[in-house]
Formats: structure tokens, C-alpha cells, sequence
RNA sequence: CGGGGUUUGGCGCAGUUGGUAGCGCGCGCGGUUUGGGACCGUGAGGUCGAAGGUUCGAGUCCUUUAACCCCGACCA
């Protein structure tokens, strides 16, 4: 992955800092098992309640996690970009949401001479000013532009380890259009952009298309619930109509949809993804317009597309582990292969296969710590704990077969040779 | 915003009726060990959240105060 690549595709463990701990915080310390997960295998640390920083490895999986979204977002043509987090009031005023009693998670500050900013908790606004203002004919539209940033919100209760924090990283898309219909149509080709992305994720099974509250333009928006009994919504589901509803809007969807209310499977879940359209209402409300084709000034349509970044990977944690640790689907895994060799002939022997490795572009960790200070023990665990696909074991027992031992992550060891291991590797 | 709890070394904790502050992990040094987080020896590291008070003497008792955490309601 070229990203990663700018990264440092592969590392040595003695250049790379991870600090794994032995010891897991107890249920009572911390009650989200993302979160001690992620902290005891080192991908992050908690700064304070609800606020997490995101350590080397973690930092990496988020960026995997980034590529894949970015990848699908300019595939429906969204330019990359980034807003800013001190934002000020009056944009804010005339959609009426800098008032507290609107939205009760605004941080805000102010400036030297005392002129209030606030700290971006959405760029809905900002966005619409910013570039909507830019396009002043229908010939610029439509335009869609997505950026990943840092959310602030300051949040009554944070909880869930990094399913719900005070700062977040999200992937938010605005689509501007000229029409209702072409706001329509965008909307589909998002949607379908994000099956895609969940699917990638490795999510995509247990991630439905939920029913979820629509906001004054449309009776329901959508949102992409993955099953999650760490999530905070619950879902009721119609296998067989292919429907799910957030329990929100049950009543009203019942109604819609003419489901049968007792059949519903109900269901807890996490919301990864939410897709709003808000029609024409908000560039009313900030009076931004362009000249259509017979030369009259139209307020403009926009859409809404998020992806809580942070999240997916809180979801992946909570869902994808087993005793030994995370485990990471393949897409997202921080490394691809952890690179382990015992004794005196195993180490020089792992040295030749990661330059080998690394040449042919495979994303590995060595574990290349003196033995005497990290022993074979805890480098196989650290393996399983940090939930990277495979494990590549070299040792005079391998060696003497002319041979590596391969294991993926929660399947079964086998003696390869290191071609064989190549080959395996380059048709993932 | 309601309820509960915590604060003692880098991290996690113990500390009895008030009497020389301890344990585990981690860390440094020396050695043994090398396919599942090893062992032995040794060492560094603390004004016990803050302020005031009682007492010959306070981590421990009293008063004031601060920060943090968890649960619930609310929420991308």
C-alpha cells in the first residue's frame, strides 16, 4: 500500500516503539474491552475519559483504515481537503446551532480580544460557507469533498473506550448539487460506496443499512450499523425484506415499510456510518446560492457522508479477538507478517528474510529485540497480542528442513519455504 | 444533570487500634537461561492530590478544597 509506504512499509521492532504490557487492566478499571485491548497491546493511550492518543501502531492501523475510505471516496469523485478545528460563531448563528441549548457539545474558546471561536465538532456549516460559496453557477456543480479530522464534542458522558469519545477522528464528505434529484442519485452512489468500504473493512456481513432519524428534509436518513454488543443503538431487523431500523424510528418505520412489528430481530450495534441528506434547507438558512441555467439564484442541495475512523477501529477491536489478543482482519492489520527467529542461526537467518521480504514489498515486523531482552516467549505473544496476520518463526529446527514456520494468525503452523511463504503472502 | 467511587514510586495496588512507607509489574547493573511473557543477586525511584487543624508523633483522625473515574439519562 503506497501510503504505508511513506510510513516505512516494514520496521524493525528496535525502530519502531511499541510498549505491549503483560498485565490487562481489570473489567473494574476499565469496563470496555476495546479499550484494554488496545492499551494493553500498545495502540493507545488514554489521555482522559474519552479522550485517546493514538500510539505508532495504532496510529498505523488508523491510517489503513483511512486508506481504504479515501480510495472509495475519490472513486466517486470527492476532493480531498481539510477545515479547520477553530471555527467562528457567526456561521454557526445563522443556522442557529451555536446556541447551547441547540447543540450541547460545543468546547468554546476565545481569542485574545475576547471574540468567541468554537472547536469543530461538525464542518456541515464551515463547509457549506467555504465551498458552496465558491460555486456561484450551476456549471460548478456538483462538487463533493471529504476530508479526515479531528472532531471535538463535548460530550456529557464519554464511555466505550474509543467508541465514544470527547475527540474523534472522522471522515466527512459534503456533496453540493444543483438539483434534488442529482442530490438523489449522489446519495445512491455513496451508499453503495460505503457497502463497498464496510465490505473492505472486513465488516460487511455484519454491517446493515439501518433506517435512523432523517431530520426536517427527509423522513429517514441512513446509517450503517455493524453488530456490536459494545455498540449503544439497537436495531430491529427484517432478515428477509432486507430492513433494518434503528429503534428510533421503529414506530414510524414500522408504519413506512409495513413491517410486522413481532417478527423483528432486535439487536445491539454500533453506528460506523451515517448518511444525511439535508436538501435545500441548510443553504436556505446560510443563503447560499447559485444561478441556475435560466438565471435564477437557487439555494443549493448538499449531503452529508460520515465515517467515524476511530470507531471502525474500536469496532474491529471489540469484535475481531480471542485470548491471546487482537486479531485484526487483513486489510487493516498494521503489518501483514511479525517476523520472529531463535537462536543464533534463527536471527541471521530472519535478517536475510525481512531484507528478502521487504524487497518484495511485504509489509513486516521484525522483532529483531536482543534475545536477552525480550525472550522467544514474549516475542510469540507480543505476535498474537498486537493481532498481525501471520507469523513467520525462524530456528534451527525450521532451518534444518531449509524451511520457515508459518502461522497465521488464529490458524495452524506450517513449515514452508520461504518462497512458498512469498507466494501465500502475494495472493492475499 | 442525578447517583457512586478513587487519589500512596513510571504503571497497578496494600497499608491493622495513629508509632522508621511496603508489594507486584516495569526500569538500571551483574550473572545463568534461550520455542511460549524465565530465574538468581543487586540497585535506583515516594514532600502519601492540595491547604489547614488535633497530637510527643498523621498515609491513617477532623475541617476545607481540587482533580479524576465509573453507573444512569442524553448523543456522531
Amino acid at each position: 500500500m503506497k501510503e504505508l509506504e511513506k510510513l516505512g512499509g516494514s520496521m524493525k521492532r528496535t525502530e519502531f516503539w511499541i510498549k505491549t504490557s503483560k498485565s490487562e487492566q481489570s473489567e473494574a478499571e476499565e469496563p470496555s474491552r476495546n479499550a484494554r485491548l488496545l492499551t494493553k497491546a500498545g495502540y493507545v493511550d488514554r489521555q482522559m475519559a474519552g479522550v485517546y492518543a493514538y500510539l505508532p501502531i495504532g496510529f498505523r492501523v488508523l491510517e489503513k483504515i483511512k486508506a481504504i475510505v479515501r480510495e472509495e471516496m475519490n472513486a466517486v469523485g470527492g476532493s480531498e481537503l481539510i477545515m479547520s478545528s477553530l471555527q467562528p460563531r457567526d456561521l454557526w448563528e445563522s443556522t442557529g446551532r451555536w446556541d447551547d441549548e441547540v447543540v450541547d457539545v460545543w468546547f468554546k474558546s476565545q481569542l485574545k480580544d475576547e471574540s468567541p471561536v468554537g472547536l469543530a465538532w461538525s464542518h456541515e456549516e464551515p463547509i457549506l460557507e467555504t465551498i458552496g460559496r465558491q460555486a456561484s453557477s450551476y456549471r460548478d456543480l456538483p462538487i463533493s469533498v471529504y476530508q479526515f479530522q479531528t472532531k471535538l464534542r463535548n460530550e456529557l458522558r464519554a464511555k466505550s473506550g474509543v467508541l465514544r469519545g470527547r475527540e474523534f477522528i472522522m471522515k466527512d464528505m459534503y456533496s453540493m448539487h444543483a438539483s434534488e434529484q442529482d442530490l438523489a442519485d449522489y446519495y445512491e452512489r455513496v451508499k453503495q460506496a460505503y457497502v463497498k468500504i464496510y465490505e473492505r473493512l472486513g465488516l460487511g456481513n455484519d454491517t446493515f443499512i439501518t433506517f435512523a432519524s432523517g431530520g426536517a428534509f427527509t423522513k429517514f436518513s441512513h446509517e450503517f450499523q455493524t453488530l456490536c454488543d459494545a455498540g449503544e443503538d439497537w436495531l430491529y431487523l427484517d432478515r428477509a425484506k432486507n430492513i433494518a431500523v434503528n429503534e428510533e424510528v421503529l414506530d414510524e418505520a414500522v408504519k413506512e415499510f409495513n413491517l410486522d412489528k413481532s417478527k423483528l430481530e432486535k439487536v445491539k450495534s454500533a453506528e460506523v456510518g451515517n448518511i444525511f441528506n439535508f436538501g435545500d434547507e441548510k443553504a436556505k438558512d446560510m443563503q447560499v446560492e447559485f444561478i441556475d441555467e435560466a438565471g435564477n439564484k437557487k439555494p443549493l442541495y448538499l449531503g452529508s457522508y460520515g465515517i467515524g475512523i476511530t470507531r471502525v477501529m474500536g469496532v474491529l477491536a471489540e469484535k475481531f479477538s480471542d485470548d491471546q489478543g487482537l486479531v485484526w482482519p487483513a486489510a487493516v492489520a498494521p503489518f501483514s507478517v511479525y517476523l520472529i527467529g531463535i537462536g543464533e542461526a534463527g536471527e541471521h537467518a530472519a535478517a536475510e528474510l525481512y531484507t528478502k521480504f521487504v524487497q518484495a514489498g511485504i509489509e513486516i515486523l521484525w522483532d529483531d529485540r536482543d534475545a536477552k531482552l525480550a525472550r522467544v516467549g514474549e516475542k510469540l505473544a507480543d505476535s498474537e497480542l498486537l493481532g498481525i496476520s501471520y507469523r513467520v518463526v525462524v530456528s534451527d529446527k525450521t532451518l534444518e528442513q531449509g524451511k520457515v514456520e508459518f502461522k497465521p494468525r488464529t490458524g495452524e503452523a506450517e513449515l514452508l519455504t520461504s518462497g512458498e511463504v512469498l507466494a501465500r503472502l502475494s495472493a492475499d
